[in-house]
RNA sequence: GGGCCAGUAGCUCAGUUGGUUAGAGCAGGGGACUCAUAAUCCCUUUGUCGCGGGUUCGAGUCCUGCCUGGCCUACCA
């Protein structure tokens, strides 16, 4: 067989958020095909980043106070860790934040520039004057300016009118809650329409997309050309975006920004980049090879970027077409849609404290079809399925028979095992198309098959009998070499969905699995070690344990949405946070450390020659008294202050400064000059106590 | 409103270019075994193949209308 060159990606997560069973459905999915494809000893590499710009991680950033590098970092660290968890494996998982996606981004651009397909035009756009932001449709509610309806999404209402969010009467931003005002700006555009017909001919030859997905592009975007209303016109694509934008400059439009999914899917080339660099390849290698494969799987809501702005990009940069994109479908739970608020939306972290990774990437294996059709996720189902296929039928073949070979191990010649591992070894072609093919659930149909008539061949052998009478010894061993060879050959065929438990297959008799051939060939004459469990039954309780984490944690959201929504009301800034972020952790002995007070200021006077300086003077009750020199003179009148409490750091250690000793501090907010806050107990507070 | 997909046993699904009496797994019922993770094996019940027309010697399969569900998308096909 000819070696394929194969490179494979799934979408990039959004670096917004945690890794949830939903999107295990897509990483799984291609983690099998990836392992498939080099079982059958393909040069094949999976590609995957962090899809990290955008409006929401820059809001998001402020809002938490902290830098999108470290919003980004934290992400980076979890998805990878949680993917870890689940076996998928990597060749490379990058960030679109990174050196090698903004010097492609650049080189594409230029492609798409020299190509004649971009113009700019004004942009008549809403604009956050608080937050400093123009707002995209989903960030705007106003009344509906057809139906007078209030609360209307920015985009559309209820009444079912669709509209510009400038036309809104009323319109509000739900960052700020602020009324924004309509500014215009200069966007670039992406002319598609000069690309339609390799787009037509591409989406519709058949060969790169689902059916289903080609007649979607037809009905929607491009038209039929053989049809009576002709062909239609693509609209231009909006590729920039204004500052503030978490992104990539476009270098000759400064002050705009790539928009997101501009640069997203060059992330594919940016981490097949990182990964040449590491194995001394180089990326046209890849990119710019018609013997590379390059597949693309994702989910359907994506669709419309990947199958005609991406191949439209690829076309006019000079860059290799992809071979296929596979599009599979959402993810439901017991046959809801998974929802954050009412904890069905399991992420991945909460899935793997409680529950095996190998039932799941087994579960969705045995949904999984080429369609684009929701799978569901049903409790009961998964349960059962993965007990009964799994642990019932696959594992039990090995689990009963092991032990009675560990201390002679396999037979020296296959027996006669009356075509069973033959009638296998012949299945491994068909299994392998279904592979190929995406159908998962048939492959694990046809492996499950084959299990189903290896059981009652140990049934009618009887090696629990035959272990009795000395004499059959030979026969005992040709018994189990057989079961264990039809367990092994089922474990090769499965192996691209459970990894672990082919590693502990390949444990067990000495020998690692790592060809798809290996299924063709009986073991023989090896030995066997010590048998251990090689899987656990899922239990209900375990299940339960998980829903009602998800159930806590969904609690906690709706806390926290109703928190920011009585926070958002009062319209606070995040910019504070901004200009000074929060400092490390500290415990509570560092804390305790500090010895704040109330303090009543007895008297306030100017410092002659100070600029800044106000000298008071505090009191702690009876005759503690502290000099404090304080850099509030812009802010406070000293006859205002005297004989009010403030909170001041009472052991901070003496310093001598130029007009005289400062025995403390008294705490205030605020950036300094006019903008100075001081501290004031709630009424009741006397001086000389300790704040807590 | 339009488009796509689906509708086969209680559940999850097979059913190849139309071809005998429509299948499997799970669940249910009965029995057996005890090597194995209350695992396994044998036997067994269940179907107006969504509904109505049509083509055909013959339709779960092809055509057509309708119904239901899912998804996509909207006064634009």
């Amino acid at each position: 067989m000819n070696q394929r060159k194969i490179l494979v990606t799934s979408a990039l997560p959004y670096a917004n958020g945690p890794i949830h069973l939903g999107h295990l459905v897509e990483y799984i999915q291609t983690d099998i095909w990836v392992r498939f494809q080099k079982l059958r000893g393909h040069n094949c590499i999976y590609m995957c980043a962090d899809d990290t710009h955008g409006t929401a991680i820059m809001l998001r950033a402020r809002k938490e106070g902290r830098s999108e590098d470290e919003v980004i970092a934290e992400a980076n660290e979890d998805h990878q860790k949680d993917f870890a968890g689940f076996q998928v494996n990597f060749d490379n998982y990058g960030s679109t934040n990174s050196d090698e996606n903004k010097k492609l981004c650049g080189e594409v651009w230029q492609a798409i520039r020299d190509a004649g397909l971009v113009v700019e035009k004004d942009v008549e756009q809403l604009f956050d004057v608080q937050e400093g932001t123009f707002l995209a449709d989903r960030f705007v509610t106003g009344t509906c300016p057809t139906c007078g309806k209030p609360d209307q999404a920015g985009d559309n209402c209820e009444c079912g009118a669709t509209y510009s969010p400038v036309d809104l009467i009323d319109p509000v931003s739900t960052i700020s809650g602020t009324k924004p005002e309509i500014r215009t700006a200069k966007h670039l555009f992406i002319q598609l329409e000069q690309l339609h017909g390799f787009l037509e001919e591409w989406t519709q030859s058949g060969k790169h997309l689902q059916p289903e997905v080609a007649n979607y592009l037809r009905g929607h975007f491009l038209g039929d050309p053989n049809s009576k209303e002709g062909a239609k016109e693509l609209r231009d694509w909006d590729i920039s975006r204004p500052a503030p934008y978490f992104g990539f400059e476009i270098p000759d439009a400064p002050g705009n920004y790539w928009y997101v999914w501009f640069d997203a899917p060059i992330g594919y080339m940016a981490s097949t980049q990182q990964w040449c660099d590491a194995n001394g390849e180089k990326l046209d290698d890849w990119w710019k090879s018609d013997d590379v494969e390059i597949h693309h799987f994702i989910g359907k809501d994506i669709t419309y970027f990947h199958t005609l702005f991406w191949p439209g990009m690829l076309k006019a940069s000079g860059y290799s077409l992809p071979k296929k994109i596979h599009i599979h479908g959402f993810l439901t739970v017991n046959g809801q849609k998974m929802s954050k608020r009412d904890g069905t939306a399991f992420k991945a972290s909460t899935y793997l404290k409680h529950l095996d990774p190998t039932a799941l990437r087994y579960f969705y294996a045995s949904k999984l079809g080429p369609r684009l059709d929701d799978i569901d996720l049903s409790m009961t189902e998964f349960v059962s399925k993965v007990n009964s296929d799994l642990v019932g039928k696959v594992v039990n073949l090995a689990s009963r028979s092991a032990k009675f070979v560990k201390d002679v191990g396999l037979s020296a010649t296959y027996p006669d095992d009356g075509g069973l591992f033959a009638a296998g070894a012949a299945a491994g072609e068909e299994i392998a198309a279904a592979y190929e093919a995406c159908e998962y659930n048939k492959a694990m149909r046809l492996v499950m098959e084959l299990a189903d008539r290896a059981n009652p061949y140990v049934e009618n052998a009887e090696p629990w009998v035959l272990k009795k009478d000395p004499e059959k010894a030979q026969e005992l061993q040709d018994v189990c070499t057989i079961a264990l060879n039809l367990f092994r050959q089922l474990v090769i065929y499965l192996s691209p969905v459970l990894p672990e438990l082919a590693e502990k297959t390949a444990t067990l008799f000495g020998e690692p699995i790592t060809s798809w051939d290996q299924a063709q060939t009986p073991l023989v004459g090896t030995p066997v070690a010590k048998f251990k469990h090689m899987m656990k039954r899922i239990e209900e309780k375990d299940i339960t344990a998980m829903e009602e984490e998800s159930q806590q944690e969904a609690a906690e959201i709706k806390a926290a949405e109703a928190n920011a929504a009585a926070a958002d009301q009062y319209g606070d800034s995040g910019q504070p946070m901004i200009d000074e972020p929060m400092t490390e952790e500290c415990t509570i002995e560092d804390f305790v450390k500090v010895d704040l007070r109330v303090a009543r200021i007895v008297s306030a006077e100017h410092v002659e020659g100070a600029r800044k300086l106000l000298k008071l003077t505090l009191s702690l009750g009876g005759d503690h008294r502290k000099q404090v020199f304080a850099g509030i003179k812009a802010a406070y009148e000293p006859e205002a202050l005297v004989g009010r409490l403030v909170v001041m750091v009472a052991n901070l250690k003496p310093r001598k400064m130029k007009f005289g000793l400062s025995e403390g501090m008294v705490c205030a907010s605020g950036p300094g000059g006019e903008e100075v806050f001081l501290l004031s107990p709630d009424e009741g507070a006397k001086p000389g106590q300790r704040v807590h």
